[in-house]
DNA sequence: CAAACTGTACCGTCTGGACGGTATAGTTAA
DNA sequence: TTAACTATACCGTCCAGACGGTACAGTTTG
């Protein structure tokens, strides 16, 4: 057996503290000295594990695939339907998966090309789903409502977090109710 | 009496180039340097009508209220009802108001307060409009529908400009038409 | 068994470049 | 004449990334 190498524990809290800083403060605050106090470790170790700001970028839109994958299973086998598990997953829970989504998102927002190409993918699986389940005739207005819903996110998730956009999940439920008719 | 002093053009193709610069490459890129560039102006040229930064960001979102404003004004007028309005307009059309919206987004992505302020104000314009037409009920799902144009818009414009979301308006009138029954 | 060695996981400092902003002297057009 | 510029040089700050170290777990060798 060999010897078991000690755990990197700083890469872990490294990128959680990347996500943070991006979802929080947007792209422009997530510098490298930022990510490294947030997460405690000093910017020398930051860079060991990740030798450079893309590198970063990348380790966080992998752990979105990843999430997002989980997700599309969860949303084929959810007993409500695909297109009401995803209005309600839409709105803001601070779910690893929301978290990724909106962190990702302020890197898209940059103009980051291989992001946005990602969020296209992700997108696509999401209408394929909610197709599935409503028909492809409603899906892309199911699709738009839960991307108003993380547009809201985007626009409103900060050092003020609020709640007000949970009660909206109701009115869409019902509109979609009404629509599935 | 003095004889006009001559038009400050530059003051308004520096706006533009701004603006076009955040919708194009986002906030990071939309240095005061590529502006001017971008604008045809000298830096120095720039900074005497925009002293600073933020002189800049206000100016964008003076414009974005008044082209707001008037845009809440055609919507209640519209013959096809505002919330029918609402979704039309919320697509991709490289208008003044869109151009606003997008680039002012670009803001809002990284942490500008007051740009988030006043998309907030937009939005409850929006949603007023829209109630007074399909009732409060439904009013969410309609302005997520439109706020979910939008930002699929902020994904994907950008250096390759598509075509691709006006195409999924009708089928968002078509379920308009489905809720309003 | 222990000294010598190896590789991993970090830390702290430094540098080169970009960016926001200032300053200033000169130029053009109404 | 004066507002509306151009052109350029410069400053302080911040940031990405490079670099040289340190601490320590396990491994090998005498």
């Amino acid at each position: 057996m060999d010897g078991m190498p000690r755990k990197p524990v700083a890469r872990e809290a490294v990128l959680d503290a990347f996500a943070t800083l991006l979802i929080e403060v947007g792209e422009r605050a997530a510098t490298l000295d930022a990510v490294a106090r947030k997460a405690g470790v000093s910017k020398g170790g930051l860079l060991y594990h990740f030798p450079n700001k893309e590198a970063l970028i990348q380790a966080l839109l992998d752990q979105l695939d990843t999430l997002a994958g989980e997700d599309a299973d969860a949303m084929a086998a959810a007993p409500e339907g695909a297109a009401a598990y995803f209005i309600r997953s839409s709105v803001w829970g601070d779910t690893p998966l929301d978290r990724a989504i909106v962190a990702a998102t302020r890197l898209a927002e940059v103009a980051h090309e291989e992001t946005r190409r990602r969020f296209a993918a992700i997108q696509r699986q999401w209408l394929d789903e909610i197709a599935a389940d409503v028909g492809p005739a409603l899906a892309k207005a199911v699709l738009y409502m839960g991307d108003g819903l993380y547009f809201n996110a985007m626009l409103s998730v900060g050092p003020v977090p609020e709640g007000g956009a949970a009660a909206d999940v109701d009115e869409l439920l019902a509109a979609l109710e009404r629509l599935r008719r």
